[in-house]
DNA sequence: CTGAATCCTAGGCGATACTG
DNA sequence: CAGTATCGCCTAGGATTCAG
């Protein structure tokens, strides 16, 4: 028998539920690479959700050409943005929010939006862990 | 001048707007590694939303020791977990869902579930992406 | 302009052993 | 039972160079 909590399918053991490895997972751990979020935020503010290579790269501080590249060959394959490519001299490529990336911006908007909202806390709850736990913290520290 | 887009802040520029590393993403890496939705996951279904160390790894399957740890940390860290601390003999801990950590869950729902309805579509981009691309992907081919 | 190919390093994560 | 300490692998991702 299989239910479901937050899109995770999981059996019901004697020991309780076990849930896997999942496609919620899959995604996020996407989303939560250092670049993807803000290539789709970028992609996101922009007319027609739609920017060339140069435009993105020129928006977001510190990506390099390689990390650019990747991040929008993983989010195209997974379908959320279309490559254009024009073969002109020289070579011009806009990439586009899919129909589905298109639909994907409100459930993320929700998201980001419960984080926006709770990210003073979090810091403080942060400040306060690692005050209390001497000067090691597990995660970084810096507060961005 | 400050504007904001899937809570991001970010500054128009002569060359249009230009985001920085962010909380969401921040966030979004925490909730993207390997093992914590699988954990919040697990205490959102648990009667009171707390389950002790030793069931939350039966729960979840491969979980090293070391790495439940260490994700319960962090989430203590960032004042979505709070740890209750027994000393008897043996020794026993629960861990809990703050408030904050409860608070999350209906928007952290409202975007797997999206992704719950996606999913199929996104492994069958992979599969045509990958087909079209001979072998080599960028990611993992793993359709998990 | 866009992007592929190399090289290299930091850190995530697993395996294992040890402790109160 | 819950947690720490070590070690070692492996991959994300940065810097640089080459190419169409």
């Amino acid at each position: 028998m299989e239910k479901t909590i937050n899109g995770r399918t999981y059996e019901e053991t004697a020991a309780g539920p076990r849930f896997k490895a999942c496609a919620p997972h899959n995604v996020l751990a996407r989303l939560g690479d250092k670049w993807t979020i803000l290539v789709l935020s970028h992609l996101a503010v922009s007319p027609g959700h739609r920017l060339r290579f140069s435009e993105l790269k020129r928006g977001i501080e510190g990506i390099t050409q390689r990390m650019l590249t990747l991040t929008v060959r993983n989010l195209e394959r997974d379908g959320l943005v279309k490559r254009h490519y024009y073969p002109e001299v020289p070579p011009r490529v806009e990439y586009e929010l899919t129909e589905m990336g298109k639909g994907m911006l409100p459930a993320l908007e929700g998201f980001t939006s419960w984080i926006r909202d709770n990210w003073p806390q979090i810091e403080h709850c942060r400040r306060a862990y690692d005050a209390e736990h001497d000067g090691d913290a597990a995660g970084d520290s810096s507060t961005n």
